[in-house]
DNA sequence: TAGGCGATGCTCT
DNA sequence: GAGCATCGCCTAG
């Protein structure tokens, strides 16, 4: 399968603006195992001086890559069990990020329902931490450059995308009512309660 | 179908 | 020692 990969300057750097432009990218991950990739549905932005962020409370071992380069991987453990994928926004030293929360699955499927074990296309890659899982994003990653040659990177989209829904934030305490999560209306495989789509 | 809850390992207070 | 940008299993209805 073969997919254009997305050059610098054609993405915002803003965060919600990235958030918004990012669904309908591919996200490709090659390996051993062949090529993995997901068309993105589902983001969340998490800009600067957000109270739900990471980098709220300054730069440390942990965020350092949100406070690193735009369009670079920032890969961190949620409730010790998953990993969570997000793509670095604003220019370095602002710490932002966009969190990817699901794929449409396109390439190696085989692979991903074996790692995630699930058959339901629509579901392999529903939830930030099962698309880590499914196409094996993990803290190996974090810090890497997405608009480089490498293992992972962005591709344009083979489409655009259709219309896009706007709701709160999935899952958080803090600035939970801000409407910074962003998807694409037409698939299943956004995640969510109840796939949370107003 | 919807809601409750345990698993599990950091990071930060 | 608490809390967390989650998931999947279990139960009730």
């Amino acid at each position: 399968m073969h997919f254009d990969a997305a050059r610098e300057g054609e993405l915002p750097v803003e965060t919600v603006a990235l958030a918004r432009a990012l669904v309908g990218y591919i996200l490709v991950h090659d390996g051993p195992w062949g090529r993995l990739a997901g068309r993105i549905v589902e983001t969340e932005a998490y800009p600067p001086g957000d109270p739900a962020s990471h980098a709220y409370r300054g730069r440390r071992p942990r965020n350092a890559a949100m406070f690193g380069e735009p369009f670079h991987a920032y890969v961190y453990r949620i409730y010790g069990v998953h990993d969570c994928f997000n793509i670095t926004s604003e220019p370095a030293e602002v710490g932002a990020a966009v969190l990817i929360r699901a794929l449409e699955p396109l390439a190696g499927l085989e692979v991903m329902r074996e790692r995630v074990g699930i058959a339901a296309e629509q579901d392999l890659c529903r939830g930030p931490g099962r698309l880590a899982r499914a196409l094996g994003l993990d803290r190996t990653l974090d810090g890497g450059a997405l608009l480089l040659p490498g293992p992972l990177w962005l591709a344009r989209p083979a489409r655009p995308a259709s219309e896009i829904g706007v709701t709160p934030r999935i899952g958080i305490t803090r600035a939970a009512e801000r409407p910074l999560r962003f998807y694409e209306r037409s698939t299943r495989s956004v995640s969510g309660p109840r796939r949370l789509s107003p």
